[in-house]
DNA sequence: GAGAAATATACGTTTATTCGTATATATGGT
DNA sequence: ACCATATATACGAATAAACGTATATTTCTC
């Protein structure tokens, strides 16, 4: 990742990533279809938001399957390793975060889950 | 100061505002014309973004004759304190941080500075 | 109280961002 | 080969940010 600072803090202003981001720092890999779940989001506008995220290095993505599965970009700078730590821990005693995260756990057939290896 | 993250970091995505907010955190209280000085912007355009920043409690503002003075918030909450402190940081090694603190160094007539008490 | 300097705001315009819908692509199963 | 599912992209419309210029407000000095 190599961006300037101000283009970072641009993509995290968007409530779409923003919580997307928080939610794979929290679960680490995700598949596409479980943040629509989660966030009650439209598949394309997700997947336009993931992409934005992920060109500029802050994720990365890996296919499986009919799945894609994004993640934080496993050598992100330090310094915006540290931004979405701070972030990450004042998410937690928010609602939003909170209730993303317990819509996920409900989510049925979680790709993944309770299946083959 | 009691904003949304997402809100927040849509603050620090300007590079007006994040200019601003970095000289301010290495440099304490700045006015409006040091501001305008060191980041070679024009004054309503400083002055527009300063107070989108004072309306999002982020900086407190402080008359001192033709002056006006900002700086950070006293009270910022912890984890935004983090973020700018991590955003600092990283700016150090960036040259329009050292660059916009360089040009502030050379200003000429600068109030406060070989003047009266 | 008139003029100059510092700052703030108003207004219309331009430019970015985001959006929903439709459609394309890829993969797996039958 | 065909159909279903998952994901990505294209496109025009809607929304929001940022801009420059002009002007108002405040304060200081004379």
């Amino acid at each position: 990742m190599n961006i300037p600072l101000n283009q970072f803090f641009q993509l995290l202003s968007d409530d779409t990533r923003l919580r997307s981001l928080l939610l794979m720092k929290h679960q680490g890999e995700l598949c596409v279809c479980e943040l629509v779940y989660a966030l009650g989001i439209i598949q394309p506008k997700v997947s336009r938001h993931l992409a934005m995220l992920r060109d500029a290095g802050l994720v990365i993505d890996r296919r499986h399957g009919q799945w894609v599965y994004y993640q934080l970009h496993p050598d992100l700078p330090v310094w915006a390793h540290s931004i979405i730590e701070a972030t990450a821990t004042e998410a937690a005693n928010q609602k939003t975060f909170s209730h993303d995260l317990s819509v996920l756990s409900i989510m049925p057939n979680r790709p993944g889950s309770a299946c083959c290896a």
